[in-house]
DNA sequence: TTGATATATTAGACAGTGATCAATTTCCGT
DNA sequence: ACGGAAATTGATCACTGTCTAATATATCAA
């Protein structure tokens, strides 16, 4: 065979997102098959590597796409005029993990091998997450302070994560945690506190 | 074949654990493979599943040992008698995780199907480490407080948590942060303080 | 229109994987 | 000494990601 013409490059590229990102859903990272994607899309494995270049990097596409997703559906539970917007974003963090818990871990469950860095074009998309959080929390401080949130912001994000992972994989079930959600709220409040904010 | 009694039960259980962990803080969770501890411990394949009963329950095991050794680890930080207890615990959580990367990424990666919970022995080793914790918050608390201590060192594991896996995976040295240990700190110990510490 | 070149696409092969099973060998109690 | 039970094995199955050689199609020059 040869080039088919059945559909563009870009038009490939999308439909193999599309189909991964969907087996991502359904199977998760553990038993995700770029060979059952390729079956999806009606291509050889082959093209896969041709537009892809490797699974590493057709996973990091894919988990990217999830980024996106994610960013979105904050800023929706933002805009839902919530008084509160800290707890909005923590529990839309929260939402988002456990709405789609097979697309969330695969984020972190994948790691791309050490001399190979994540392209710039995706790391971009990536932080338009913590850039969200950036924002609310720079938001949340008083004027004074407000040199300090990026760096208070990226932390509150690793404190939030540690709650949902443990709260998503049963860490939290396991040692008798039955609010993890509330948890994650309290320990953001106090350091927002801390940090000068009311 | 049949049995050989060149080894006992447990001596054949205590082989294949031992290179089951060399062969996991090699190679990483993403790598491991059954059939490569087979061939080291001089075993068919088949005489790991005798044993082990799946897949699963070996790397279960593996990791609950990686947990008893993170425990130890972390009285070992206690017990140079620093003043900074809690300074130490979280310095303890970073380091081990830090020099045993793959055992330690592996406790995480590795997901049991829901159907199948982890078996009670295991679990309770693996409580050991949130014991120590809630054990120094304790400590760390007003007497008036202290009954608060078992739920806010869970959630201070999790903020910890957090923050480790963030610096291991590099998600921290993405967003340009460069000292995760320090941030991991702070925020802990702005929730002891909300909760009644010196 | 033809022909040559470059590219896309594929089937197939390779070296692995976890899982399972019947066959075989060894052990143990009687 | 013997029979039943348990352990160990090699073989097999259905997969996986990765790579390569062959082939079919498109593109462009003459």
């Amino acid at each position: 065979m040869g080039r088919r013409s059945d559909h563009s490059r870009a038009e490939l590229e999308a439909m193999i997102l599309a189909e991964g990102h969907a087996h991502m859903a359904q199977i998760g990272f553990a038993r995700f098959s770029a060979r059952e994607v390729a079956k999806r899309v009606g291509y050889a494995v082959g093209t896969l590597y041709n537009i892809f270049g490797s699974y590493d990097r057709l996973i990091a596409a894919i988990n990217t796409r999830t980024f996106d997703l994610w960013a979105e559906h904050l800023e929706k539970r933002l805009a839902t005029g919530s008084d509160d917007r800290i707890a909005a974003l923590v529990e839309g963090y929260f939402s988002f993990a456990s709405e789609n818990m097979n697309l969330w871990t695969a984020i972190y469950d994948h790691r791309l091998p050490p001399d190979m860095p994540i392209p710039g074009a995706l790391a971009q998309r990536r932080g338009a997450l913590t850039d969200i959080v950036v924002r609310e929390v720079t938001a949340a401080l008083p004027p004074g302070a407000r040199d300090r949130a990026p760096r208070l912001a990226r932390s509150l994000v690793a404190t939030v994560h540690g709650h949902c992972i443990f709260a998503l994989t049963g860490s939290f079930a396991l040692l008798g945690e039955d609010a993890p959600l509330d948890m994650a709220i309290a320990r953001v409040r106090e350091s927002l506190h801390a940090a000068g904010a009311a």
